[in-house]
DNA sequence: CCTTGACCTTCCAGTGACTGGAACCCTTAT
DNA sequence: ATAAGGGTTCCAGTCACTGGAAGGTCAAGG
């Protein structure tokens, strides 16, 4: 298979698989007498765990992680929990983080009139005025 | 003011506050004989509100708009209110997307008795047996 | 046989928003 | 005079790609 009909199986560009060859995260594959890159099924598999890991939000070293616990036979399931509680953590940490701007900002845009005049309570939270973000 | 000053008036970071001034941010303050920057008041207010606006997940390209919104003593809270709305949006679009990762991860996660056993639903998962991720 | 066009290759640069560090200059106090 | 603690510039690195240029390869059609 060459590099494009692995993109569209494994829904990760060649682009971004080239990438991950070159930082490490998958191996490189065999070449074509010409020069061509050469997968297998198996890279396919590969490159659709990182995908579907990436679409969770791990980061590419986490993924790498997850990846050698995948082709370790031997490894504790604990070990991947754990990986996935901080990253749940974190993601929680960002959703809290997100809404805390989020009821700020839907409370400055509703004290907003949106005309054409200046006054504008969004400015002057920002800016500092009483009422506004902690 | 020296700048390490304003960075802690203002909760912007020395560094930070150089690199705004390279992006354009800001402007570039007068220079002290040495060649020190030499701030004001008013350029701790404005750092200010880029902090708070940064803090409520605004671009900086975003920042600058309302800087620029802000100065502008003529403009329409209209469009102030516009930057703001598409702001609430992409958060909500954020918030929707962390949540959908986070169900996903949780069910896994719940699943995986994390015991010293290989058997991992957490990987199954990701490597696309029936279940998960859609 | 030659060309065309789609595919592949490498390498370099840019994104956003900083952050770290090196190497060097300025100020103030002792 | 010197030492500490500012300040200055500039370059590189982060993260995870993505775009683009310059050029090599392959299969089909004229």
């Amino acid at each position: 298979m060459n590099i494009s009909v692995v993109a569209e199986q494994s829904n990760v560009p060649a682009k971004t698989i080239r990438y991950y060859e070159s930082i490490g995260l998958i191996s490189a594959p065999p070449r074509s007498e010409g020069g061509y890159r050469v997968y297998s099924g198996r890279d396919v598999e590969t490159l659709r765990f990182i995908q579907r890991a990436r679409s969770l939000g791990f980061s590419v070293k986490d993924v790498g992680d997850l990846l050698a616990l995948w082709h370790d036979r031997s490894r504790a399931s604990a070990e991947v929990k754990a990986v996935a509680e901080r990253h749940v953590e974190e993601i929680e940490r960002k959703i809290a983080d997100l809404e805390g701007m989020r009821a700020t900002l839907m409370d400055l845009v509703t004290r907003c009139h949106g005309d054409d005049r200046p006054d504008c309570p969004i400015l002057d939270g920002l800016a500092g005025a009483d009422g506004c973000c902690a």
